[in-house]
DNA sequence: CCTTGAACTCAAGTTAACTTCAACTTGAAT
DNA sequence: ATTCAAGTTGAAGTTAACTTGAGTTCAAGG
């Protein structure tokens, strides 16, 4: 039991489905850890791909790889999660989900709500307002919009 | 009729809640327009915070700045939008939430059906399922994930 | 031994959407 | 006439999350 207990880094590739300069760089981040070939090659131990199934999974929701790195070293010493330690996370990031929804139904229905009167004027369209106008009264029909966690994609990705 | 109808970048900057080197931003991208004072600064037709609210809504939304430009442009020129564009707009518009929504909804699911198994095993679980995996089998159970038009927000913004 | 495909490193590039900076110039008010 | 807030330009910087490229080495099969 040796030869299978490390899997090198192409295998890795096609199980996880990141490529080889993305579990690199989460090496370099500290997201992951390899150890080395006599030549220096990575050599991964099979953990390696829950904990990549965990990253993938949290990115997903949402979440910058920095906050990744906090929930993986809040994740009690690499044993293999609980069932608890999971349903904890899961709840975490269900709230992260419904926040962005939220959000998002917020902006529909000021949408509608402009539909009607075609305006777009700048002078109390909800939709259209800048932060601190919505913010200046607090109690505004579409206050709120856009939190900071509702922004654009990143381009780089798939 | 003259001292009125235009105004300094302050004023847009104060009216629009966009900041003097976003409008110029805008400018260079052909978003959006400026005359100029004897002296070379921009002075700005008041239509400017119609097309700039437009753009914050859009951006909202969730559009690339080339595609605001796009739906801009398709504003049959310059002229005020009718209410039958705004409803053409705001039915796309709608569109695009509704797939966000969906999606994150699609993502909610299967964290759910996720806490019972406590798996983030990368054997089946469709949360964590990369994208070739979940493409493979055609009707998996949380099949689809995240939409290209579901990532991150951008660091930048306000 | 040789050949090749797989891997290595490190620096630099990518993308969107702006912002910041340095070094001036304008223009409205006193 | 002076002043100084407000405006101008063009180039470079920012951020996240990776990718690309160049140049070199590893490792396994024949």
């Amino acid at each position: 039991m040796d030869k299978h207990d490390v899997l090198p880094i192409g295998e890795i590739v096609q199980r996880s489905g990141f490529a080889a300069s993305a579990l690199r760089f989460y090496e370099s981040e500290g997201l992951i850890e390899a150890m080395r070939s006599g030549g220096g090659q990575r050599r991964y131990q099979r953990s390696v791909l829950r904990r990549l199934a965990f990253i993938r999974a949290a990115s997903n929701v949402g979440l910058t790889l920095e906050e990744i790195k906090d929930e993986l070293s809040r994740l009690p010493s690499n044993r293999t999660p609980t069932k608890s330690d999971w349903h904890r996370i899961s709840q975490h990031w269900r709230g992260r989900l419904d926040e962005q929804i939220v959000a998002l139904e917020r902006l529909k229905t000021g949408l509608e709500s402009c539909i009607g009167c075609g305006c777009l004027s700048l002078q109390r369209c909800a939709f259209s307002n800048p932060g601190d106008w919505v913010a200046s009264s607090d109690s505004a029909p579409g206050a709120g919009l856009l939190p900071d966690s509702l922004r654009k994609p990143h381009p780089t990705r798939r």
